[in-house]
DNA sequence: TAAAAGTGGGTGCAAAATCAACTAACTGTG
DNA sequence: CACAGTTAGTTGATTTTGCACCCACTTTTA
């Protein structure tokens, strides 16, 4: 599955434990994929099974030991495989849009509300983007990997500022 | 779960079968959700389970008996209860950023390839959703309920010209 | 100094979703 | 006539996800 391929992904950046991937999930990844602890640790497992991964044990003074997990050379290929086998459909499933798909159950002003509750979360979101896009070292994003990572949370921040427009058009325009 | 309001939803409109809930899925909503209709005949049952639909069974001449469904007025309550509960957030899960993201393990070639075979199934998709808006009666949609459904097509339609514009940008500058 | 938050790694369970097949009749096309 | 497609629904197995909890220790903060 796609997660699984993620984490190889990271792996493939640098070894990392579980802990330090569930935080690369909640900060670097977030505007395209999250991922649950308990999930990420099973994968995990899993791939280690699979030996696309192998764990090294390092003893740490005062925290617990970090089970370092390694990508393997049979990891990597999975990896480029995925990478290469052609671009992915994305899910196209959004909750909030079935609820104004069906909102016309609703008064006037709730749909509204429902509207304009949206547009601070998007807006929240949106922002949230925007400041880590400013964290982001612009020169740096003159070597590729670099750029495509940058580019991914551009994408992020493109499609949220639509979001927004439309909000407002149909906030507009509402019968 | 979402499914389970949406299908409401759809009862709501009218008393349907499975069937035809699968084929409202693949045309009407795909826009913003799918279901396997596995998922959806037994998303059917439970909501009969818990009071929200019923069941008649309408026999026809040539084909099989048609278990239509029927909304009840506590299924009412739970969509409505839904839809005036607040806007629910997005899951924003993309594997094909994901496939971006990482994609700096591949060749420079393979990137535009990956790029621009998304960028087709982008266009296809944007084409679909086009060509569903010109069904749509714009006189009709000065009623609520065609303006919201209406809508939400059009949300997805720029999402999708929106992906075009950054697949463009990104094969531009792509270093 | 007690409580909260961080580091690190799990388990168990239930719901949700997907895949793949299978039944069984009818309709339209070459 | 054979074959593909449509209508209608069902079953089993497996995967994926989400939620809630648990451990143990350390650092920070109120």
């Amino acid at each position: 599955m796609v997660l699984a391929r993620l984490i190889l992904g990271l792996l493939c950046l640098s070894p990392m434990t579980g802990y330090e991937l569930k935080k690369h999930f909640d900060s670097s990844i977030n505007h395209f994929w999250n991922a649950d602890k308990a999930q990420i640790y099973r994968t995990l497992a899993q791939l280690v099974d699979k030996g696309y991964a192998t764990v090294r044990t390092v003893a740490q003074s005062n925290y617990p030991d970090r089970q370092e997990h390694h990508i393997t050379e049979a990891g990597r290929e999975v990896l480029t495989g995925w990478l290469s086998s052609g671009a992915a459909q994305s899910p196209e499933r959004d909750p909030f849009m079935g609820q104004v798909f069906f909102a016309a159950e609703l008064e006037r002003e709730d749909i509204e509300q429902l509207l304009i509750q949206r547009r601070e979360a998007t807006q929240f979101i949106l922002d949230d983007y925007l400041s880590q896009r400013e964290g982001i070292d612009m020169r740096a994003a003159a070597d590729r990997r670099s750029f495509l990572m940058a580019a991914t949370l551009d994408h992020a921040i493109r499609q949220q500022a639509a979001e927004l427009e439309w909000l407002d058009a149909v906030l507009e325009y509402l019968p």
